[in-house]
RNA sequence: GAUUCAGUAGCUCAGCUGGUAGAGCACAUCCCUUUUAAGGAUGGGGUCCUGGGUUCGAGCCCCAGCUGGAUCA
């Protein structure tokens, strides 16, 4: 069962599957829908549906529609709402695949004979282990430009058992080329961003239609203010639970030690790290978030790049949030492993130690870490396998 | 009250010995990107506080006024 999205990945993953001698059947989901009226944003449904049609026939193979709006909604919209109204910065896209793609959907597939799912992710996927008990590695996508392994951070050995991720060893390019070759209608369509489902949206009025304004001050940090620990390197397995517990806690924000400088129209629009939409200038450089405290409904910021209050040495990871897709490679508490992590899309691996503690997970990096955002996911690879990922905590 | 400095794009300011204005930030658009960000490119913004005067011509000179700051009483 292949998930047609009416895109180009799908298309040729689907092409693909039906090459290799797979009996393939096309499964389209619609997720989203303008008509509740809610959210303003593109909603192409419907030009989507037309190319996966189009692309279904010409492959000739049978294409089923299944609409799974409403878990989409109660597991990934709320999700994204509740997050942000608490003031960290979900990453809806990962919800999707656990909760949506390989799961929700996987189970249509399956209602409808289907042995694997198969997606137009750039990933790959290997077998390990024994044949009575496999172990399934997920590996990142050849095309190191487009390798999309972080949004399946999330997925479990029983979802990848079940998965397929046909073009996972190509390239973009060659993609393209394979749609062009085959005469898939997708072939030139550009490649879908925003939200998945969703799609583009302005964010900030995408938010308000579920999350009220609350005007706060922005309040001004000065650089001084933060002794960052400057030291690069790792620490090692001798590391003391207080001393990982302060160099990944956040840093400490004092409002009296800074100054009003404006207004915000709430501080959960914001997350760390970011530039647009302060609204402030008369700097000679830019203003970035530190920090958005949502309890006190304060903004607080810094000029300049290389602010100190925008770097962070680790992060925590709670202990139940911590996720293994390589189950076999848990780590006990007390260990310390050194991994390549990555705490957003498309950001390069970044050297770290893991520690695994009674309090959690806590990822101390080689170098200082830029916007550390609290509900995203940190992904930690060995060499180009994801071995496992966790909600940033802190 | 006196003295003095300042009043130029949304903000902070630059503008050479007078020839009809610029930079950063902010903002917008586009690019990049299946999250949030970041980053890159492009662009839209100005009765140069007001009113007189000198001059062929004033943001720049002179006078008056208004506003704000500083200092002295």
């Amino acid at each position: 069962m292949i998930g047609l999205s009416g895109g180009v990945d799908s298309s040729v993953a689907g092409f693909i599957l039906k090459s290799q001698g797979y009996d393939v059947t096309a499964l389209f989901m619609r997720n989203w829908n303008d008509t509740t009226g809610l959210i303003q944003g593109e909603c192409h449904w419907e030009d989507d549906l037309m190319f996966a049609e189009m692309v279904a026939r010409k492959l000739n193979i049978p294409l089923h529609l299944v609409d799974l709006s409403v878990p989409y909604r109660e597991r990934v919209v709320d999700y994204m709402f509740n997050e942000y109204g608490k003031g960290r910065t979900p990453n809806p896209d990962v919800l999707c695949n656990r909760e949506i793609k390989f799961d929700s959907f996987a189970v249509e597939a399956q209602k409808l004979g289907a042995d694997y799912v198969a997606t137009g992710h750039y990933c790959r996927k290997e077998m390990t282990g024994t044949d009575n008990e496999p172990v399934f590695r997920l590996l990142s996508g050849v095309d190191r430009n487009k390798d999309q392994s972080y949004f399946l951070c999330q997925v479990s050995q029983e979802q990848l058992r079940f998965s397929l991720f046909p073009i996972g060893g190509l390239t973009k390019p060659e993609v393209r080329r394979i749609a062009e070759e085959q005469g898939l209608a997708t072939a030139a369509r550009k490649d879908s961003q925003g939200i998945c489902f969703v799609g583009k949206v302005h964010l900030p009025s995408f938010l308000q239609q579920q999350l009220a304004a609350r005007e706060g001050d922005v309040v001004e940090m000065p650089a001084d203010f933060f002794r960052q620990d400057q030291s690069a390197g790792l620490p090692g397995a001798d590391a003391t639970d207080s001393q990982l517990a302060t160099c990944t806690h956040p840093h400490s924000f004092d409002p009296s030690a800074g100054k009003k400088i404006g207004r915000h129209h709430g501080a959960h629009f914001f997350t760390t790290g970011q530039r647009k939409g302060i609204n402030i200038g008369g700097y000679t450089e830019p203003l970035y978030v530190l920090a958005s405290d949502v309890e006190q409904n304060i903004l607080f910021v810094g000029e300049g790049d290389s602010h100190p209050g925008l770097y962070r040495k680790g992060l925590r990871i709670r202990e139940d949030e911590i996720h293994w897709i390589r189950t076999d490679l848990k780590m006990d508490e007390g260990e310390r492993r050194e991994y390549m992590v990555r705490i957003r899309y498309r950001q390069p691996l970044q050297k770290a130690a893991l520690f695994r503690r009674s309090g959690g997970l806590f990822i101390v990096f080689d170098q200082l870490q830029r916007g550390i955002a609290p509900g995203q996911f940190a992904a930690w690879y060995d060499g180009e396998e994801l071995l496992g990922s966790g909600v940033i905590d802190r």
